[in-house]
DNA sequence: ACCCATGCTGTTAGCGGTAACATAGCCGAT
DNA sequence: ATCGGCTATGTTACCGCTAACAGCATGGGT
């Protein structure tokens, strides 16, 4: 309401218009080169047939002025948005980062141009961020996770474009899907973590109530511990902070409550790590005494001292997949794809063998 | 041809038309709720006044058709578009998503949007993307650095809204900056580490060519160097890979090469991090033999096993700034601002006191 | 009664481009 | 000469929405 009480009421007419700074239009161009403003956007849009001198001649022209087309306008009457909606929970998580490498390599010579929508794991912050960027009318969105708000589903599946939910497949998407299954990926660590010989099992996580993978993971976790006749001997949750100092803290803690505990699954490897550096710094045996394993084969893992078990999540091919079918898709309405991709376990150094 | 003289209420418009899935217009809001199409587009922007009978059924008829406005015709038509540009070198850094996130924090209630852009550290790319954004007309830009080709300052320069480069200011903004002096933070480094009596300084860094900024401490670190009559006893560089492993190795390599060295300067935490964990590992005494300082003040260095000396970057306060820039210029044409922040030492427990 | 302020709604004319369809030269084949 | 069939360019009608202004009741104030 404070923002312009003082600055110019004066002439509200549009007549005395001579503004040496407006921004420049297709007309600016087609007079500077004495061709209509068509000619002009067929050369800039590289469509149709100009004859090679008027194209220069444009072009020149267009560069003198630093002529910046109007995609608001091209857009609105082509009907065509070259843009991309991706949207995910988080950018300080290191895996969504590594998501859009690969959406927007893939993406890159298709002439579409992906745009960024961060939600902070919040169903409602995902519904607006949803409704912003469908109001841009993208020619695609890449949404994270299955879980939304009903009204985020139905608009998403009112669209009429084709929309790639990723990261996970454990649920039902609203058009087409890739990723992994994180309760299998769950259910595969404790088997592995059991087949070394582990029994006092304990995990430490995320309590974020809307990071649905990782309780899908956990929930998969568990029911591989039942089948073999086990239960979780002890678990740790955490929120906010710094997830290494979190990974040492939970640590400290689970070992000090529950001292038989000889394996701890951690729900991401930041805090697995936490949890690495705390046992080598007390001096455990890892994973002689105490075995560890998070999930994602963050880089960062590769300069600690010792390999921590983890599971690949694909984020790269997953951003790559997605982009893929969004970019294929100009004309088959319906898509329904689903690709489900395998993590592989890499043991690392924090299981026996 | 035979277009619409207004007595043809039959379907002479789009005859092949019925399209069930056609996506939505004012119009068909309109027409759900009785009323003009104006009416409507009032009651959804919440401008102008409109009784409350006639704005509760708009809304309902709004809801229940699932109408998302298209603001690419409500930019056009309003000439405002609600985005700010936010162009930066890389999202795997860490350093760009905290600047992210105070962007964000203070352009949400502005109605305001960021949009990010990446450029891979490349002026060519970053050419590319600026021209992109700005053919989508955003009300700013925010810019990391104040490094950039000809064209794209041109094209910055002449946008006619506010631009601020960000994170540095040694050097000249095309508009406004809000940053800190690199050079300065080296220099101030440097004579920190002089002080506390190290002598036998090595710099390990990255090697590319655009990071303009880690090349600007470097140089004011030297300086300072200089001035105490000292040289750097060695340096290394990297790109690419683990940073975390990169910075083990390099400083491996340099406690190799060059045995008397005292002090590791290292142009960024993380390969400070992974410096400090190699030599824990060979049980080299920090900072009793060496010396060890990175810069930062990344979160992750929390959970580290000794805090690792740093210099807080300022990276939330950057972001906040630059957008209270970007949000408070409605219409101070003319704007320029320069806006140094001074980021604090950190001296953790990797340099003698 | 008159007038104007006030609240609510509709009408008109674009915003800056592009799709689709003319149009105008020019060529060789008929 | 006649007729396509190019190639290169111009014209027209919107795309979906909003600024600006134009009604038209209603309701005091004087």
């Amino acid at each position: 309401m404070a923002n312009q009480n003082r600055q110019d009421p004066p002439p509200v007419t549009k007549p005395p218009g001579f503004d040496p700074r407006r921004t420049l239009t297709l007309r600016d161009v087609s007079e500077a080169s004495g061709v209509s403003e068509m000619t002009v956007s067929r050369v800039l849009r590289n469509r149709g047939d100009v004859s090679e001198a008027t194209r220069e001649r444009v072009l020149e022209a267009a560069r003198a002025l630093g002529y910046v087309p109007n995609k608001i306008a091209g857009a609105l009457a082509s009907q065509r948005v070259n843009l991309v909606g991706v949207i995910i929970p988080s950018l300080s998580n290191m895996v969504f980062p590594e998501v859009l490498t690969g959406v927007s390599d893939t993406l890159e010579d298709t002439g579409l141009q992906p745009v960024v929508g961060v939600t902070n794991y919040s169903p409602e912050r995902e519904e607006t961020v949803i409704y912003e960027m469908l109001s841009w009318r993208p020619s695609g969105m890449i949404v994270a996770g299955l879980e939304h708000t009903e009204a985020s589903r139905a608009m998403l599946a009112q669209a009429g474009i084709p929309i790639v939910e990723i990261m996970d497949i454990d649920g039902t998407p609203v058009d087409s899907a890739v990723g992994i299954s994180h309760r299998r990926a769950g259910r595969q660590m404790a088997e592995a973590i059991i087949a070394a010989g582990y029994r006092r099992i304990a995990f430490c996580g995320t309590m974020m109530p809307y990071d649905h993978r990782a309780r899908k993971r956990l929930e998969g976790f568990e029911e591989a511990l039942h089948k073999a006749g086990l239960a979780l001997a002890d678990r740790e949750y955490y929120s906010g902070g710094s997830a290494l100092l979190k990974g040492r803290e939970m640590t400290e803690a689970v070992l000090k409550r529950t001292p038989d505990v000889d394996f701890l699954y951690y729900s991401n490897d930041m805090i697995g790590a936490g949890g690495l550096l705390f046992c080598l710094d007390k001096g455990i045996d890892v994973p002689g005494k105490v075995g560890l394993a998070g999930f994602n084969g963050v880089e960062l893992l590769d300069g600690l001292p010792r390999r921590l078990a983890t599971m690949d999540a694909c984020r790269l091919e997953i951003g790559r997949r997605a982009a893929e079918i969004i970019a294929g898709k100009h004309e088959g309405v319906i898509g329904g794809e689903i690709i489900e991709l395998t993590p592989t376990l890499q043991p690392g150094d924090t299981i026996r063998r």
